[in-house]
DNA sequence: TTGTAAGCGTTATCAT
DNA sequence: ATGATAACGCTTACAA
């Protein structure tokens, strides 16, 4: 048996489409006997509206695209999740793609989703990220858009982030205070800009306590924030600045990467060198021995990224003035035992 | 400006509908001269088919849905991947819902795809899956269907997954033929198979290997097979059965709890208790000792799922027999410092 | 080679 | 309270 439409069902009644319609919306002008008798042959022959005309009809997909650089990370695993709740909430589906870290990718998955017609579309930029057309095109054909974590700030658009450099700032503070004096930095490349931003909050923080900024203890990630490249770099900066007493690294993996070199060759952590990472991955509080780091609430950016962008798809919908919003959510610091 | 249309084209070039139709498809039966004619229009007009109506006539929707228990574990975000990579190949999209081990909301949401009309469905049944019917619903829905790690043997459809009974039977004869005795067992709950199943390979190893099965040494975990499952069931066992000399937990989450546990009131591995994973999470690799365990292959898992997915779904398309196949993708032990 | 017309399953307008 | 009709944008027999 195929799926019963409308259409069946006005026959099978002998009444009119339009009337069937309308029951079934709930209408006040069908009568109730002609409306109980549609829901319930409509229940019987399991009827659900064929989702491809309503969306033709309405010109809404009720689904929103979703382009992560990767799935994998623990950080995106838990953005995507609060995303999916929002979405589940109103009814929504959300497709996921997965841009690699690759510009060209990015591009094409945008195309991708604006063919599909989604209502929305919710990004967060890939590494290699450093046009914008491709972000401007979705806001010339007028869909929604929210960038989240790794945004552009040049864009016109809403944005759910937090503040990197603040959060940054706070670590290095937080290690200042502690009495640390010689404070390595590992540092993400030059793109995107999150990497940036820690950079400068860690800059920013040496000098507001007067201690000297040396570039020789900024130590450049290029593997892509891996655990190697915490690796490989802490046995670099052991040769070359056997001095440090503390490295803040860019992201918890790079600093997971230290402690498992430290660990190997015996250097104490936090007693001869402390460390530092950032996210508050699920592992960093299992590692030996626990790493601080700042919380950085993936959950919660989805989720406000969501309801963003379902907002500004309901005001679109009213023909209402949408207004770009920028919410900056707060980090606080994990401390555990690595410092 | 709006979308464009075949209409707007049409009208522009004084030409019919059907035409530019069939120009833009390459159709034999239009001439070189008007074929140009429309081609140059539409990308200046930046024309692209409206998907609602392309749905709405070809009755596909060219997307798949996936329904996983979470999309945050290390597992199910490489499988996410493999299933993402084979439907970009193929111009498909991919929605993805998450049940959180709940058999209502798994059954709701096929509901939901299916009124979404999706062209194949791919599931990992939740923990709480014992009921089948919203799976044959989908079958009854002559959509295509393909289960895998987590998986309904009775149903009838394609599958893909592990031997888990193979795989802990060889983690099992292999802690034995390294000359270990005394083996435990932390297990999953009653559902999903796959904890049945690795039960039942550590049962078989044991018999096999002429080790009689002591009941009082299998542990079940409750908690999700969370990390704290392994922490706390070490924590039990270290008093009840102080004399084992390993333990094969079921999953490498479980195996970390053991050995953050036994890291902390020093209990030497693998020289007092040896421990042996399930998995291959990054996380193995780094946490000290390194963990032995079972390489189970999300990635291509998701990737043979999505293959089995496609396949059936042309299969349809050209009205073929569908024949169900069922894959099982080899496990290898991967030993490290742990055992 | 080109065009006409029907239809996919809804929704919405306007009569009756 | 009910229905006829057009429209959404596309595909595809079938004519011309």
């Amino acid at each position: 048996m195929k799926d019963a439409t409308l259409k069946q069902i006005a026959i099978q009644l002998g009444i009119s489409i339009t009337t069937v319609s309308k029951a079934l919306k709930n209408y006040s002008d069908v009568s109730p006997k002609t409306k109980k008798a549609v829901v319930d042959l409509a229940t019987e022959l399991n009827y659900t509206p064929n989702s491809f005309a309503v969306n033709l009809r309405t010109k809404e997909s009720k689904t929103i695209g979703l382009i992560v650089p990767t799935v994998i990370h623990n950080f995106f695993s838990n953005i995507i999740e609060g995303i999916l709740q929002e979405a589940e909430k109103r009814n929504y589906m959300v497709i996921i793609l997965q841009s690699n870290e690759k510009y060209e990718l990015e591009k094409k998955q945008i195309e991708l989703l604006l063919n599909k017609r989604v209502d929305g579309i919710l990004i967060s930029l890939s590494n290699e990220t450093g046009e914008f057309d491709h972000l401007k095109a979705i806001l010339a054909n007028k869909t929604p858009l929210v960038l989240f974590d790794k945004i552009a700030k040049i864009v016109n658009c809403s944005k759910v982030t937090i503040n990197d450099r603040k959060a940054a700032y706070d670590a290095v503070s937080f290690l200042i205070k502690k009495g640390y004096k010689k404070i390595a930095h590992f540092r993400g490349s030059y793109l995107p800009q999150n990497a940036i931003d820690r950079f400068l909050g860690y800059k920013k923080a040496l000098e507001d306590n007067n201690i000297p900024y040396d570039a020789s203890l900024v130590y450049v990630c290029e593997n892509n924030l891996d655990f190697e490249d915490g690796y490989e770099n802490a046995k670099k900066i052991i040769t070359e600045h056997p001095e440090i007493d503390a490295i803040f690294a860019v992201t918890d993996l790079v600093a997971i990467g230290i402690i498992k070199y430290f660990n190997e060759i015996g250097i104490a952590i936090p007693q001869q060198i402390a460390i530092f990472g950032f996210s508050n991955w699920f592992m960093s509080s299992i590692i030996t021995p626990k790493l601080t780091t700042i919380d950085q609430p993936g959950f919660e950016i989805g989720q406000k990224s969501a309801e963003l962008l379902f907002d500004e798809i309901q005001s679109k919908k009213n023909n209402e003035v949408v207004v770009f919003k920028t919410i900056e959510l707060n980090t606080i610091i994990i401390e555990r035992e690595s410092t």
